[in-house]
RNA sequence: GUCCCUAUAGUUUAAUGGAUAGAACAGGAGACUUCUAAGCUCUUGGUCGAGGUUCGAUUCCUCGUGGGGGCACCA
């Protein structure tokens, strides 16, 4: 439809003898416009005319009216806008598209047969999984299923950092808190164990010492004893992984590990001496030449850092999933500095795979008393908080509708912490409010949620009354929500192209919104009314139109609650 | 010090350079013998400061101020 207006539109201009001028047709943001489309074309094309916007507008009206397929009117407004009135039938079309496609709809092929990986959530074995790591999750998945949703092969990575100088922090405190192989400890003592030695590394020079050594040992795997801590304490962190994954529906596709990307770091480093100079007895990379700043990729022990693992790292990707067209690695904002020391380390080393891979940074989530720290161990653990809201949850669902639903009050607290942390931009810091998160009024995941499980009940008790879905009989105006319908598919579009979830949030609160009030003032399950089956149509768009957004920012959407 | 990000109602926030800056929460008022009140209707209240570019600036540029992050062996 928009396609057509630009046409038509492109047209006019050739016949006023205006040429290639950069305009816009969209939905207009401004509801009290009444229109279904606008283009601010006129003012645009003033300059170049050298007349004023609304003149133009005005011939170009004269030129437009009445040849525009589906097109019903076309007016004038404001400095110059063109407002177009579509034809009632649209709006039935897109309805009776929307039934015919279920799942599919919404999904386009801008991205088809494109490989795309996209690397999230990245928790360190060993540490706790916190609050953060939900966050991460969260905006990681959405990128991820946008990417879906547009065609995109896409293969959905956890990049898991399982050696390094916060593994030997752990180990050294596993064994001074007498966590062994033989004993049953959980990925909660891990932490705790993660906590004493990195305290303690910065106040007892023995101790830094022994942690030291306990890192190179990791690497050598020389050490039988601390392999065999080190075993038992990853194997422990891992599972505990795998059973918030399964709570977050996050699937992925393959796994990669630092102590593999660890050794062909190393040996990426050595390989090229021109690239990562031998400085101070560490190998940096000279950004400063390059205006950003150096960076140190082995340190003075010979050990890689994370640069010099997330170099290897590229490649190893392509070796496992293929040749991909696209490398999506999200993570927290304070990465992003040195991810572009990164990029243009890979620029030298690996120039084909740097020109294809993508970091997205996001903000982060901030406790009242300030930033997280597992150090300190004033984190605030993933699973405490799904299950404080989950519990929140089982409580008010038990007397809204006297369902007792563990899981379900977990997939609804999920949902609200998703929602949470994608209903504005990611780049934002966010500051972690309980009450705010147990509050599920107004702009909610559970709103979204609940909004779904009504049209479900309000189906039944239409079936129950003989009314089924069906657009045989039409009304004579569109309703206002089933106008919101026909922009899901320009949504995740452009949620893509913007790398932005926020706008399909936005947009299915908006259309939740919307079908609340249609549903405060119409009917639906009522064999009485000659309309009523349409109305169930609408209401069955609606679902699917929820549903399959709430799929793309990793929310389920339950039948009742 | 320097580089990057950021600043919108009391709070959380939306707005490809476009129309009267849009929501939600909190505050105030209300409807319902009706399909789930996690709902609906009405309402009070806002662009950090100073310049600039533009027909038009929350948006772009410059400076300032506040917040966050990076700046050598953590990730």
């Amino acid at each position: 439809m928009k396609e057509t207006i630009r046409h038509s539109i492109t047209d006019a201009l050739k016949s006023l003898g205006i040429e290639a001028v950069d305009f816009v047709v969209d939905y207009p943001t401004d509801k009290s416009a009444h229109a279904d489309y606008f283009s601010n074309v006129a003012m645009a094309a003033s300059k170049q005319a050298g007349q004023a916007p609304r003149v133009i507008a005005e011939q170009l009206l004269a030129a437009l009216e009445g040849t525009i397929p589906h097109v019903a009117s076309i007016e004038v407004a404001g400095p110059g806008f063109l407002n177009f009135i579509v034809s009632r039938e649209v709006f039935t079309d897109t309805l009776n598209t929307i039934l015919q496609n279920e799942e599919a709809w919404g999904r386009n092929q801008s991205w088809k047969g494109k490989k795309v990986v996209v690397e999230y959530t990245d928790p360190n074995p060993f540490k706790e999984f916190h609050i953060g790591h939900l966050f991460t999750n969260a905006v990681g998945e959405s990128i991820a299923r946008l990417f879906m949703m547009n065609g995109a092969d896409t293969k959905r990575v956890n990049y898991q950092g399982d050696v390094g100088l916060h593994v030997a922090h752990a180990i050294y405190g596993m064994q001074q808190l007498g966590l062994t192989p033989e004993s049953t400890f959980s990925a909660r003592d891990l932490g705790r164990a993660y906590a004493l030695g990195a305290t303690i590394y910065k106040t007892d020079e023995v101790a830094a010492l022994a942690i030291r050594d306990i890192n190179k040992k990791i690497y050598s795997k020389e050490d039988s004893t601390i392999n065999t801590l080190y075993d038992a304490g990853r194997t422990v962190s891992l599972e505990y992984f795998e059973t918030i994954y399964a709570l977050v529906d996050t699937k992925f596709d393959e796994y990669f590990f630092e102590s593999e990307a660890g050794p062909r770091g190393k040996e990426l480093v050595l390989n090229n001496p021109e690239i990562f100079l031998e400085s101070d007895g560490a190998r940096i990379y000279d950004g400063e030449s390059k205006g950003l700043h150096t960076r140190v990729f082995l340190n003075k022990e010979g050990l890689p850092t994370y640069e010099a693992k997330e170099l290897a790292l590229a490649k190893l990707k392509e070796e496992r999933l293929g040749q991909y067209d696209h490398s999506v690695i999200s993570t927290a904002n304070e990465i992003t500095e040195y991810f572009k020391v990164l990029l243009s380390a890979m620029g030298e080393v690996y120039p084909g795979l740097a020109a294809k891979t993508e970091h997205i940074g996001h903000g982060t989530v901030r406790l009242a008393s300030g930033k997280m720290s597992s150090r300190t161990g004033d984190v605030i653990a993933a699973i405490d908080f799904i299950d404080e809201v989950a519990g929140a949850t089982f409580e008010k669902m038990k007397i809204s509708s006297g369902l007792e639903d563990m899981e379900l009050s977990r997939d609804i607290a999920i949902a609200a912490i998703k929602y949470a942390t994608l209903r504005g931009n990611i780049l934002q810091n966010s500051v972690f409010d309980k009450d705010s998160a147990l509050s599920f009024e107004g702009d909610s995941g559970p709103y979204l949620q609940y909004t779904y499980a009504r049209i479900q009940s309000v189906l039944d008790k239409a079936k129950e009354a003989g009314v089924f879905p069906s657009i045989q009989v039409v009304p004579p105006s569109a309703y206002a929500v089933e106008k919101l319908l026909a922009q899901f598919p320009s949504v995740i579009i452009s949620a893509l192209a913007d790398r932005a979830p926020h706008k399909v949030t936005g947009y299915l609160t908006e259309l939740a919104g919307e079908f609340n009030s249609f549903y405060a003032h119409e009917k639906i399950a009522d064999a009485s009314d000659e309309y009523a089956t349409y109305k169930a149509a609408v209401a069955k768009a609606v679902a699917t139109t929820l549903k399959n957004g709430l799929w793309t920012l990793g929310i389920k959407a339950p039948e009742r609650m």
